[in-house]
RNA sequence: GCCGUAGUAGCGUAGUGGUAGCGCAAUCCCUUGGUAAGGGAUAGGUCGUGAGUUCGAUUCUCACCUACGGCACCA
């Protein structure tokens, strides 16, 4: 046997990885979990039969949780199954931070039956149960399973192929079928585990099977883990966009529009300062601007085919008199396609970059709505550049480089590129997409960016670029697209004149930086905690008073601040400096301007800003124009 | 859409088969205070909507709406 240092030790055929750590140490012994042979994950208990370069895990090695997470789901079943007798398993990964396991079970499981679910768990850990590890052959095992009742677990053997072995694995009497491995006794997993939530979910992921209850749970290394993981998970939740969006006054939801986002004066301030933001970087980057209705006749999405995909989702708008039915649009681009198509238009005019603020309408599945992150009315920063083949690639790259971009100057730079191929259910000829796909796989090269293929995950009409950022707390969003589409514009009726005089079908790149305006401010919020760099803060200073003398300044400084077009909020209510403070620290103001009778006299300012307890006394004009300076969007700097 | 949980004053929460408290915020008064909650008083609720059980329902039952945690979906 070959160590990972080099070192080789000889023992005897069929020796076991647990009998190798003891000889090399009885801490080893101790702490060791599992073993690999030759790159493969061995129980410490399952003979190896020949030479081999090994690797004994522990508890210290990061890969350590993976194995006490898919331990910690056989746990969770054998509690499960002792606690609820009739109950079916099925299947328990691993997954980020944690595992799970869905049961079939007639009555769900209710937040209540947490708490014994993981006591029983870890009695199980302290009963210290053995684990044994039998290879049988598949249709053994499959009418065991069914013996036993186990349906779901009979069928998921059954799509082993018959001629292949499985493996199960017994803790105690409790056994399950498992590719492994597992450790030596149930004692190993260890305590730092807790049942997080239950929900229902699908058989096999599929809406249309049954649904089955699963339990989530959340296991760690040690308990120093644990509540470091329990921490983190508070402090995401203390920068919800919904609770900062209702502490800062940003938005409201209500019942009379679902899905729909109420924008009050301070979250439309955010609003719009990003909606400037982009149309500035349109203007520079020479797209055009449109703006299209919001009613389009119901033929014009089946001509786009639209309307058989996704009819189910619209909203619909109809008026007595009229006999017919339009579509509340549901995005932009038959509606860009329109435009494209008034006149007639030369190889020589493209691209053209059309671009609008497009306010579209879905009906989501009503489980889907979250905030207003997932809603049914939104504003898309879309725009769709019609172009030639030949422009594909640098279109493309131009657009990556801006979206690149933009996001650094909102803050986000960890941006991600997954390239998303066609899915089952798309129009058009696998020749159109093979050439599509191909397109937008080389331009993303040529753009210098990595990609991640995403398959099966494409728009039904072309394959799409997904930009996916990372935020201040390591979750990822996708955000920004660009989609090529062979088919749209040629539907639509969309042609240009080219160079030898024929008409051809302009390529149409779909493309948006943020997505939804709503989501992405939602990202914002999250991403900044409500503390916004000054450019975006709906108010970027408060001026508070400390006694009633002030007032009348505090009113003359709030003008002049307003004048250099900062946004301001005067405070002038009887209350303490500490009080106003706090308020404002509160509220994430950026900048507090604390003003009482020596400003009123010297015609200064003392600044605190937002997280910083020292305050700066500076002279007004100062104040202002270091105030402004820093209030220009990065990209006017 | 599916499984589960929840809905009480502007916000956050307690509570009960006999029409409801608390904290913050609000209003007024006192305090004019120099960097994260000064003190007092007052006002504010048909307990999500509709139906049922009951002498009586905010409380129990059912339906619906909405939100939340997931699943599925996301042009």
């Amino acid at each position: 046997m070959t160590l990972p240092d080099g070192k080789a030790l000889t023992f005897p055929k069929g020796v076991t990885g647990g009998e190798i750590a003891a000889a090399i140490g009885p801490g080893l012994a101790k702490a060791a979990l599992i073993i690999t042979v030759d790159g493969q994950e061995y129980d410490l208990f399952r003979p190896i039969e020949q030479d081999a370069k090994i690797r004994i895990i522990t508890r210290k090695d990061q890969e350590a949780l993976e194995l006490i997470r898919h331990d910690a789901a056989h746990l969770l079943a054998m509690a499960v199954q002792d606690l609820y007798p009739g109950t079916q398993v099925t299947i328990g990964p691993a997954i980020e931070d944690g595992f799970y396991y869905d049961f079939a079970r007639d009555t769900p499981f209710t937040p209540e039956d947490l708490p014994k679910i993981e006591a029983r768990m870890h009695e199980i850990v302290k009963e210290a149960r053995p684990t044994r590890r039998e290879v049988w052959p598949r249709d053994k095992a499959v009418a065991h399973f069914l013996e036993m009742g186990e349906k779901y677990k009979a069928e998921l053997i059954a799509s082993i192929p018959s001629d292949e072995d499985v493996s199960l694995y017994w803790h105690g009497d409790w056994h399950d079928l498992c590719r492994g491995p597992h450790f030596r006794t149930t004692a190993e997993i260890g305590d730092a585990f807790k049942l997080t939530k239950i929900s229902g979910a699908y058989w096999r992921g599929d809406a249309k099977n049954a649904q089955l209850q699963r339990i989530y749970g959340t296991a760690w290394r040690d308990k120093k883990e644990l509540d470091a993981y329990l921490t983190r998970v508070e402090e995401a939740e203390k920068r919800d966009h919904r609770k900062i969006g209702k502490e800062m006054d940003l938005f409201h939801t209500q019942e009379v529009a679902t899905g729909q986002i109420f924008w009050h004066a301070n979250g439309y301030t955010l609003y719009r300062a990003l909606e400037n933001y982009i149309r500035r970087q349109l203007v520079r980057a020479d797209y055009i601007e449109v703006k299209t209705p919001q009613l389009l006749d119901r033929k014009l999405w089946e001509a786009s085919g639209h309307w058989d995909n996704y009819r189910e989702h619209m909203f619909l708008a109809e008026v007595e008199d009229e006999n017919r039915t339009l579509v509340v649009k549901p995005m932009n681009c038959p509606a860009h396609v329109q435009i494209f198509n008034e006149g007639l238009k030369s190889y020589r005019e493209l691209p053209i970059r059309m671009a609008e603020f497009g306010s579209c309408h879905r009906y989501e599945p009503s489980g889907s709505l979250h905030g207003i992150m997932r809603v049914r009315g939104f504003v898309q920063d879309d725009a769709h550049i019609f172009c030639t083949h030949e422009q594909i690639t640098p279109e493309t790259t131009s657009f990556c480089k801006l979206l690149l971009a933009c996001y650094k100057d909102l803050g986000f730079e960890d941006v991600r590129v997954k390239l998303a191929t066609r899915p089952d259910n798309r129009i058009g000829s696998d020749a159109v997409w093979d050439q599509a796909e191909k397109a937008l796989a080389e331009a993303t090269s040529a753009a210098g960016l990595d990609y991640v293929l995403n398959p099966g995950e494409g728009a039904f009409y072309g394959p799409k670029l997904e930009f996916v950022l990372r935020d201040s707390i390591g979750r990822d969003w996708q955000c920004g697209t660009l989609q090529v589409d062979f088919n749209t514009a040629e539907r639509l009726g969309a042609s240009y004149i080219a160079q030898d005089g024929g008409r051809h079908p302009p390529v149409m790149l779909h493309r948006a930086i943020v997505g939804s305006l709503e989501r992405f401010i939602g990202v914002l919020i999250e991403h900044y905690a409500g503390k916004f760099p000054l450019w975006l803060a709906p108010v970027q200073v408060a001026v508070a008073t400390v006694v009633a003398d002030a007032d009348s300044y505090a009113a003359e400084v709030v003008q002049a601040l307003k004048a250099a077009g900062l946004r301001v909020t005067l405070d002038t209510e009887n209350q303490t400096v500490n009080y106003k403070v706090r308020q404002h620290s509160l509220a994430k103001t950026p900048n507090l301007l604390v003003l009482g009778r020596r400003e009123a006299e010297n015609r200064s300012v003392t600044l605190r800003k937002l997280g910083v307890e020292k305050q700066e006394s500076l002279a007004l004009e100062a104040a202002i124009s270091i105030l402004t300076a820093e209030a220009v969007p990065p990209d006017l700097r």
